[in-house]
DNA sequence: CGCTGCCTTGATCTTCTTCAAAACGTGTGG
DNA sequence: CCACACGTTTTGAAGAAGATCAAGGCAGCG
């Protein structure tokens, strides 16, 4: 058993709160859907974004607010959550820098039905509805390119959905812990160490069980050599038996 | 208890299989985002459209298909699914006509993730990708409204996972009855009557389930006159009621 | 050094699944 | 029109998975 407990995380403690223009510019071409822009194109809609930045924590916008921006990370992680009466939030996605989020509502009158709060100290870019609205008209490269990231969310969300329903809690945590490996794994001397506070909890929200559940599995997890973890952070040490575990294979 | 065990369900039987010109512009006209359009502008996309009748049942495609198409309910009702090794599939969507569905992918290698079945008899449309990724540019409201409902049914997911992650099965269900509805509910005599042929095994798969559980709940729901039911269809006769066992409320 | 918040572990209890079998409805063919 | 046969639905009882309740331990921080 490996009697290193100390984290192995090293957030880069941005000074966040603000990000350089330099960064911006930089950010937004680095957006899937606006790398094909030229740069005076990118620095016409730089211009229609402001920025804002957040600390660990921090909500940038409620269940409910209404829903009249539409938001790129520039800097740290993001997370999407739903609440739920008994206070069990439901973690659905965690954004990293050039993910999009937010409103894309036609009728601009919805609400938000998530909630956007900084997982980590964060720098936000943040355009108006309208404004965001036009993009896709002048540039339809870029609208086709948002429809396929939203495409790519839809079946990922139905992924999720198969996971709840038919799997083991076992099961879905070896699952979202791959998942989460490969978005946000750098390779260290402990495994791929996934980049990112990630507590107990954290895991149970988006698996859909309680915290013990999840302490149980990952030391079950660390028992057999599958996993590293210490105090919110994780690592994957095993990557393909953990994926033998989430995967579907014989009846 | 009400003694009327027989099925209300008066599923017209299509002459489906094909569906008449006339009745292709129509559905295209119904299309949310295609509504904008002038008629001209209806008839040539409306070429580039061909046609295919489904038994119920039948299959459209299969996960793993390569997703060449985009496709667009004509008549009928058309279920997309997942399946799992256990062969307890998950049922993600019943769509009606007017809705879309296959492939949005940009980079048109992609496969299906989705099985889309014939629920009923069912005509639908549909185009090459190719040529359906012109549409946008050439009609950048139709991009919009298409975003729009790719956003719709994103948040819908989401909601699925919440439900699934949080809630008792009573609730699921509750829930998943509800949706279903509002979205294919008629007022009849026995109450707002789901118009498709829903069996206790699909409830099951849509609300991550088994069928013997559905069944204990939707007596359970029948024994407190929020629903009628039978063999293959519901009717909820006291909305007020399940929407509150559905929803949120106190901690 | 002690506090606070996270993590672990155990015991109990509830919910849901699983297995099994009987009852019912629907459509079919006599 | 009736009776049969099939697939769906219902119900029961036993079992498992996971939630809940309750302590105790450990890391990091002021």
């Amino acid at each position: 058993m490996s009697e290193r407990r100390k984290t192995p995380l090293d957030l880069e403690t941005i000074p966040a709160q603000q990000c350089s223009v330099q960064l911006r510019l930089e950010i937004l071409g680095r957006v899937p859907f606006f790398s094909g822009l030229t740069r005076e194109n990118l620095e016409a809609i730089n211009r229609s974004f402001r920025e804002r930045g957040y600390l660990p924590g921090e909500t940038i916008y409620f269940t409910g607010d209404p829903a009249a921006r539409f938001y790129v990370v520039a800097d740290g992680r993001v997370k999407l959550l739903r609440h739920t009466a008994g206070g069990k939030d439901v973690l659905l996605d965690m954004l990293t820098p050039g993910e999009f989020f937010g409103s894309l509502e036609l009728s601009g009158e919805g609400e938000h039905a998530e909630t956007a709060q900084a997982h980590t100290a964060a720098c936000v870019l943040s355009i108006e509805q309208s404004d965001f609205r036009q993009i896709p008209g002048r540039f339809p490269a870029v609208g086709l390119a948002i429809l396929d990231i939203m495409n790519q969310r839809l079946k990922a969300a139905h992924e999720l959905v198969r996971q709840l329903s038919a799997h083991s809690a076992e099961r879905r945590i070896a699952y979202i812990l791959l998942r989460l490996g490969d978005k946000l794994g750098k390779p260290r001397k402990v495994g791929l160490l996934i980049e990112v506070p990630l507590s107990r909890d954290d895991l149970a929200q988006m698996a859909g069980t309680t915290t013990e559940t999840a302490s149980r599995v990952l030391s079950q997890f660390q028992k057999d050599g599958l996993i590293d973890s210490g105090r919110q952070w994780v690592a994957i040490t095993n990557r393909e038996q953990l994926a033998g575990l989430a995967l579907d294979e014989l009846s």
